[in-house]
DNA sequence: GTCTATACACCGATAGAC
DNA sequence: GTCTATCGGTGTATAGAC
């Protein structure tokens, strides 16, 4: 091994670096200690040294992760589309996100089953934070376009999560593109039902 | 132990159940073989005399379990309600379902992750098992409400998929009942954009 | 067919040399 | 601090008595 001294916070970063990889590849239940460390290219007792446990490390790799995720749900260029097409482009733009790279997201729903099992209330400040960036991103929409939603924002938030939730498991079930974005046409159609003229 | 003939059939059946109890109540990665047999009351020996491996009983459950799916979603007091409200109904009768057994919905979300992985044409199979059951739903209320869908039935079958699994995911991540009720009335609402009245 | 006993790989975690 | 070596435990699977 390469007998070199690494400050412990780097070495707790690499850690969780190599986990996720290990974990998007070839699941959490093929995410030991040592496949860990294999991954990162350290000794086993390298492992204890930086975490006290694995399941130390999962932890934080799961308030690591979930605070790593950004508003991707929006689209970069706004200016003269409707609120429609926003919802569309900004759900084709998850879904190229997920097709870019399925194993990512399949490993967080891996991460939230295990949190919901070992520590809800880190599972559930995974949800608050996307439910958080869903409903900036619907205000923004929103008032950009000059429409309103009709029911409380956080409400259509929750709903918006759930069509994204059900666009990732469907889409890593049946990889099948182009009913993705039939469906993702029809939940724009759908959401706008929501929404009304600003006054 | 109880050294007593059973048809292998019947062992199997009981190894099945068994398994899914654990996997419900503690988790697939706590379903070990030994689990298993000790909830079904078998010594580990019978286990591998009525299945050749773990996995085969996993890909098997999963099979099982899918087909045992019913179409829970349609209420059965259906005369002189409107297609939204048979749409919150169905919706709502599911959370019920859920909220009676949440620990059967985790299973199946984990029986679900566990085959994306192994045996991807397993899922694949179960979620087309979904949409046809939602298909057939959606089918049937807009033929009793005079309605007819504007947008191809699987489509907003797969829709409706992402909702219920949506709410699946957010309900057992912070069990908030009551956000779950608005969501549904939001969903059952934003679906009603996707309808026309029957020619 | 059904059991007990066991083989053998891998797990998380730690002791102790350096 | 970093390593190698090893502990005690559990995993899947099987051998062999009955």
């Amino acid at each position: 091994m390469a007998r070199v001294r690494i400050p412990v916070a780097e070495r707790r970063g690499a850690l969780l670096t190599a986990a996720f990889t290990v974990i998007a590849s070839r699941g959490l239940a093929a995410a030991s200690t040592r496949a860990i460390v294999a991954e990162a290219g350290m000794s086993l007792a390298s492992f204890h040294y930086a975490f006290d446990s694995r399941d130390e490390l999962l932890q934080l790799l799961i308030t690591e992760v979930t605070a790593g995720e950004q508003a991707a749900v929006l689209p970069a260029e706004r200016a003269g589309k409707s609120l429609e097409q926003l919802l569309i482009e900004g759900l084709t733009g998850y879904l190229e996100h997920l097709r870019a790279d399925p194993q990512r997201e399949q490993a967080m729903l891996e991460l939230t089953q295990y949190a919901i099992r070992s520590r809800p209330e880190l599972a559930a400040q995974q949800y608050g934070r996307y439910q958080e960036i869903a409903s900036a991103a619907l205000q923004l929409a929103a008032a950009e376009t000059g429409t309103c939603w009709r029911v409380p924002v956080p409400t259509v938030a929750r709903l918006l999560v759930h069509v994204t939730d059900g666009l990732t498991l469907t889409w890593l079930v049946d990889r099948d593109e182009h009913a993705a974005r039939q469906t993702i046409a029809a939940a724009a159609t759908a959401l706008m039902a929501l929404t009304r003229p600003r006054p």
